[in-house]
DNA sequence: TCTGGGGTCCTAGGACCC
DNA sequence: TCTGGGGTCCTAGGACCC
């Protein structure tokens, strides 16, 4: 059995640089949702020091030393451009799990020379889309995902590493093993054990006994054994949530009336889009946990049927929303969570609400392929809200190039602008 | 006062991932 | 002052059953 892991390197980033090539060469970060945290970095901003995760604020003196280009977050197009070479994995692979947004394992069974396959699909990746890969090779997906570390980390000719050999293993920190968190790395650490080598080296009784069956699949796979295949991926998720924090704190209910009605909109059209219902929701919210002052809280609700009525999960997260708030505090964040979904053609029907269900589900499907055709919110909930003054911060948003007709770029002689 | 052993189900919270 | 969003999986502990 041999995996491979694709990871796109430094994705956000090098979303970016596609539609804007002024970004190569110079060090570029991407923001976290409402401008808080770099999630994303470019080479030259990592060589400067700005970590994964870092609060903007934190590297404020970075960015104006070195003149790091700040960038908010632009999902729609990373999306777009995810889904493209997700494409294109697949047109090529016989099986891939796509595991994020940005990486996709692929079972490598029946291809003869899997490391030149591996270096075409890197080229291909490259020439159609703009955006750079690395592939790492090995018997499980824990070892394929430890090889492409090692791609990325040593910039490996090709961009292809294959892990073949357990000594590579002695190079390998603890915690940067796939599974093994900062937690995890400090309790090993404590006990003596640095590197994937030392870890694999442990024996399973000791594993079970200090840590738990996830710590032992993870050095069963480094030893080479399969343990974790791959998914399937018609299984359905367990669960559907939307959340933001506020770009400013929130006082009143009406303001958060309509954050918690415009996110359980939002779920309701993921939830349609995979063609599930929903039988339950939580709402929770919270003040920012790093104050003083703090209050978080959440309510769950069972439905009476399921359901996927975007009227009915709004009316139903207002009613929670009205139980969880209290007076006298600043609110920084609100969401909801959709569970206990199921596909929506075995749904149970309520035996009184029959005609009600399929009124309902032609309205829904209505106002989603006017909006799919017409662009988002061309309908909206009015309990969304329409100022929506309490939206997250997004200063420095490049436009949406591949979703909207008007930000479609332009090339003009020689540089790039974008049409308006 | 004494008050077992085994099971299930549920929930909250922790740890991890990107 | 400012510190993301969206997930999964596992475990411990409580409630309840006989």
């Amino acid at each position: 059995m041999m995996f491979a892991l694709v990871d796109c390197n430094n994705f956000f980033v090098s979303c970016e640089r596609v539609f804007n090539p002024k970004l190569r060469n110079v060090p570029v970060i991407v923001l976290s949702n409402n401008d808080g945290c770099a999630i994303a970095r470019s080479n030259e901003a990592k060589q400067l020091g700005v970590a994964m995760g870092s609060p903007l604020f934190k590297i404020k003196h970075l960015v104006d030393k070195h003149k790091i280009v700040v960038l908010s977050s632009n999902f729609p197009v990373y999306g777009n451009l995810s889904a493209r070479i997700m494409h294109i994995i697949r047109s090529y692979a016989p099986q891939v799990e796509v595991y994020s947004v940005d990486e996709a394992f692929i079972n490598l069974r029946g291809i003869p020379d899997k490391e030149f396959f591996c270096r075409q699909l890197v080229k291909i990746i490259d020439s159609y889309t703009g955006v750079p890969v690395s592939i790492g090779i090995g018997k499980t997906r824990t070892l394929a995902k430890a090889a492409n570390h090692i791609a990325k980390k040593r910039s490996i000719a090709g961009r292809v590493f294959c892990l073949d050999s357990m000594q590579e293993l002695q190079k390998i920190d603890v915690g940067d093993i796939w599974g093994i968190g900062r937690r995890l790395e400090k309790h090993l650490q404590s006990l003596g054990v640095y590197t994937a080598a030392e870890l694999a080296g442990l024996s399973d009784a000791m594993i079970k006994k200090v840590f738990n069956v996830v710590v032992l699949r993870t050095v069963r796979e480094l030893r080479g054994i399969s343990c974790i295949e791959l998914q399937d991926q018609t299984v359905n998720k367990g669960q559907i949530m939307v959340s933001r924090s506020f770009g400013m704190r929130i006082k009143d209910l009406s303001a958060m009336q309509e954050a918690v009605s415009t996110y359980a909109s939002t779920a309701c059209i993921k939830l349609r889009k995979q063609g599930l219902v929903a039988g339950g929701m939580y709402v929770f919210l919270n003040t920012g946990l790093h104050g003083d002052d703090v209050y978080k809280n959440s309510l769950y609700i069972e439905f009476e049927s399921v359901t996927s009525d975007t009227r009915i999960i709004i009316g139903h997260a207002k009613q929670l929303l009205q139980k969880l708030f209290r007076v006298g505090y600043a609110y920084k964040k609100v969401g909801v969570i959709l569970t206990e979904l199921s596909p929506g053609d075995t749904m149970q029907f309520d035996i009184f609400g029959h005609d009600n269900h399929l009124h309902s589900e032609k309205l829904m499907r209505t106002v989603d392929d006017i909006n799919n055709l017409l662009g988002r919110d061309t309908i909206q909930f009015a309990a969304a809200g329409f100022t929506k003054e309490w939206r997250m911060r997004s200063n420095n948003r490049t436009p949406n190039y591949t979703g909207e007709w008007k930000h479609i770029p332009a090339v003009t002689l020689g540089d790039l602008t974008v049409a308006r």
